[in-house]
RNA sequence: GGAGCCAUGCCGGAGCGGCCGAACGGACUUCACUGCUAAUGAAGGGUCGGGGUUAAACUCGACCGGGGGUUCAAAUCCCCCUGGCUCCGCCA
């Protein structure tokens, strides 16, 4: 949700972002008359019940005699009351129906445009270059027993897999290297559920673009998480929270669900593209003059897990039109596969601003002794995705795979992964 | 699954259909006093929104788990829902 306040003083800003994101801005100009009737409707509520409550005073205080006509007249004054109730509240409703169209304010230097106009910070590591010819991760988890796609799909079906041996702890040890460091951060970490309530889902937007990505379970009502973030979001929906120590730092790890309904037919080879993997998401909770320097923060410990697990990677600025409704500014951390000869997404990072606290209702009390919304921010630490990786960079001619120093500790030494079978 | 009890502000906890945005206690903030991180005294605070202001002041409305209803008037009465606690049953 943005800012009401905004809409009113500077819708200026407000039309030159929706141009930014490929938006029609006219939504604007509808979502600033909804908020022009629905004043003027609650105005009238207002005045009407004032007189009401005024009213009822008096029948209290009047004498036996003057009784019936007093109420009466209160009883015409309810009536009034509950018709201008019931417009106030269907204006109500019209302008946040307005008001969600629009997306998040785009903040300056965000590049315009749609998905191919992202801008490359930087390039790290290079392009891994091997002299011989570079099995996939697939063929790779299979020689090493740490992949098995078949049994996956005999028991779950397409995009379904076991991570086994090797793999299974491969995961495992991925996802402990990464909150080792997020406690060293100062997150906190944090197992949410991942069956959530319809409000909370709608809550944090995931019913908006994502929704035919959303596993939903009917006879419950209740919906799959694709990300802790929505748990982590939901988390401190409707609190005043204590910044005064500072940003609160949140470590969730939790297995997430896609239905990668618009998928069909992209990435269907191994564990790239998956109906659910495990992921450790860092979520924030920060004062929005901190946000973006936060942000930088949260891209910083991303790239040092890359440098850690000695991952080449690009870090891209996405362009305006392909940030999600909440996000002002998304970083991205694409790793080079070698076997697809590009840059694969690994990691992702928005700075919410205030967009995503504010449907929440989720606050803090600035220096002023004001409360006011909090920013967010989310942030991808680890997740199954970067075995795709890991085992393709460290790959030798024989298929077995150098483990990255910093996850030997995790598993018990272990130097390299070796082949079960020829 | 059956039966009962409960849901009020930061916390505890009162609350008669109108004088309740809500007693009282604690915590908190400010001030005073005390020679000193204590004691005492005084004062002050909630959230959301509308109007108003450069900003305040000020003012109006809403909010006592959520949603309906009764009534001129609901924290208070009725219904539904959600959550919690206790007991019984069932499954481990």
């Amino acid at each position: 949700m943005i800012d009401p306040q905004l809409l009113r003083n500077d819708p200026e800003t407000i039309k030159r972002s929706q141009r930014a994101r490929g938006n029609d801005e006219s939504t604007v100009d509808l979502a600033i008359s909804a908020d022009e009737s629905r004043r003027a409707a609650l105005g009238e509520f207002e005045s009407l019940r004032a007189e009401q409550n005024q009213f009822g005073k008096q029948v209290k205080a009047a004498s036996k005699e003057e009784k019936p006509a007093l109420i009466a007249k209160a009883q015409q004054i309810a009536a009034d009351v509950k018709a201008a109730e019931a417009r106030s509240r269907e204006a109500d409703a019209a302008f946040d129906v307005a008001a969600s169209r629009i997306e998040n304010i785009v903040i300056e230097g965000v590049p315009a445009g749609g998905e191919e106009n992202f801008v490359t910070l930087r390039e790290v590591g290079g392009v891994p270059e091997f002299d011989f010819e570079p099995r996939d991760h697939l063929e790779l988890g299979e020689m090493l027993d740490a992949i098995d796609m078949q049994r996956g799909a005999k028991v779950s079906g397409a995009r379904f897999y076991f991570l086994k041996g090797v793999g299974a702890r491969l995961e495992l040890a991925l996802m402990s290297l990464a909150l080792d460091r997020a406690l060293a951060a100062g997150f906190v970490p944090l197992i949410p559920p991942t069956l959530v309530k319809p409000e909370i889902m709608q809550g944090t937007g995931f019913l908006g673009e994502h929704a035919d990505e959303v596993y939903h379970l009917p006879s419950q009502d209740l919906f799959l998480t694709g990300t802790s973030e929505v748990a982590l979001a939901g988390y401190h929906a409707d609190e005043i929270l204590d910044l005064s120590g500072g940003a609160m730092r949140y470590a969730g790890w939790s297995t997430c669900y896609r239905s990668e309904a618009g998928s069909h037919g992209k990435d269907t080879r191994g564990i790239l593209r998956v109906h659910q993997f495990n992921k450790l998401e860092m979520f924030v909770y920060t004062d929005p003059a901190d946000a973006e320097a936060e942000h930088l923060r949260l891209l910083g410990w991303q790239e040092s897990m890359m440098q850690a697990l000695g991952l080449s990677y690009r870090v891209i600025d996405v362009a305006a039109g392909d940030l999600g409704s909440s996000a002002a500014r998304k970083y991205d951390i694409e790793a080079y596969v070698p076997t697809q000869g590009t840059y694969r997404e690994l990691t992702s990072s928005s700075n919410c601003t205030t967009f995503q606290s504010r449907r929440l209702g989720t606050r803090y009390r600035s220096e002023s002794g004001k409360t006011t919304p909090v920013a967010t921010l989310n942030g991808t630490l680890a997740t199954t995705r970067w075995i795709v990786a890991i085992l393709e960079t460290h790959q030798q001619a024989d298929g077995s795979v150098r483990v990255p120093e910093a996850l030997r500790p995790y598993l018990g030494g272990l130097e390299v992964f070796t082949p079960v079978s020829a």
